[in-house]
Formats: structure tokens, C-alpha cells, sequence
DNA sequence: CAACTATATCATTATATCGTAATATTACGA
DNA sequence: TCGTAATATTACGATATAATGATATAGTTG
């Protein structure tokens, strides 16, 4: 898709505006990683990170790759880049 | 204050995350401009926008300054400024 | 000070989000 | 196919956000 309006822009903002999802995504941008590594980073329920994950999915901003029993997940967009670069 | 932590990120973002605030910072960072002439360009309730400005404002992200009767915004960070530029 | 303009706050209702436990699904190996 | 690990989905109570009309406050002008 990418359309880039400013609907888009606003979701994405939204999602990356938790601080729980920030933490994911600061920590995917660095590189890629499967969802358990993550809820034993966090501390959080794995229902939790899966949850945050979702949105993230949704809104464009990560992408999860399946490779075999784990999902690796990375950020899969240029606008979260740019953004987190300065987080 | 601007302690740049992961939570005001966070919240900024989350400030962000609105198509109406948004928009309000896109013309924001333009030019600042008084409330009434952004109720005027959305069309939207006079409270409405005063309420939105209000989050944007506690997210540290616009501030008014006072001219006589009127009140002008203006962005007031450069966080935002920069996110603002891929928008 | 009274009237007016610009803006903020309050109260209310509707809707969305958050966190979590419980349950389901998917893929793999024995 | 059974068991198990990895991840997703569901359901739900608690809390937060959103939109808006009504009301309040602050500054200006006559």
C-alpha cells in the first residue's frame, strides 16, 4: 500500500506513541527478532506483546517473517526509521 | 524539562497520533497562527480544537504565546519539527 | 464597568485502548 | 499422530480518549 496520507501518517504515530511499543520497535530497528525474545525483554504477558505487535503489523510498521516455529519481526518501514533515529 | 526519554517520546508521538492534531501541527509548523483561524480551517466545534491544542501543548510539542486577545501557536520543538518534514 | 471577542474548562456520552488470563493455532520433532 | 514450543486470538474489566454543547475566564474597547 504506502500511501503516505496523513491518516496513515497519524496511525502511525499513534502506534509508535506507547511506550511499550516504542521499546519493541527501538529494539527491532536495531535488528529483527522473534516475539519471545521480546516478551523475555519486556517482562510483559506474551497476550500483551502479541497485542502490541498486531498494531504495530497494522499500521505498517513491522513485518514478520516466519521462519519455521518463530516469527521474526522487523521494522519494514522508512518513516519509523527516519523518526527513531531521533528517539 | 525536555528530557527526552522514552516516555515523552512516546507521548509526543501519541500527540501526534490524531489526524485532527495532526493537521494542526502540519499548519502549525507553517506559520503559527491564532485558534480561531484553525477552528475556521477545520470546521470543527471551537472546544474540539481547544482541547486538541491543549494535548499537543502538554506533550511539550506547541506553545501560545499571548497577543493581547488572542493567542498564537507555534511549534515549539524540534522532535516534532523533524517528523514533521516526512509527513 | 458593560459589551464583545478569543480562548479555556466542564460535564456528558460514546467509543477506544490497555493489560491479562484463557484458549486457539501453527509448525516441528519423536 | 502426540506433545510441545512459539505465536495469535478472544473475552473482558478498567481506564483513557474523543466530540460537543454549555459555561467560564481573560483581554480589549467604548
Amino acid at each position: 500500500m504506502q500511501h503516505n496520507n496523513l491518516d496513515d501518517m497519524a496511525n502511525k504515530l499513534k502506534a509508535l506513541g506507547h511506550p511499550v511499543r516504542l521499546k519493541i520497535v527501538k529494539g527491532l530497528v536495531k535488528d529483527g527478532c522473534n516475539v519471545n525474545k521480546i516478551v523475555k525483554g519486556l517482562g510483559l504477558p506474551q497476550s500483551t506483546v502479541s497485542q502490541h505487535l498486531a498494531i504495530l503489523k497494522n499500521a505498517g510498521i513491522i513485518k514478520g517473517v516466519r521462519s519455521g516455529v518463530k516469527i521474526c519481526y522487523k521494522v519494514a518501514d522508512e518513516f519509523t526509521r527516519t523518526v527513531l533515529k531521533e528517539v
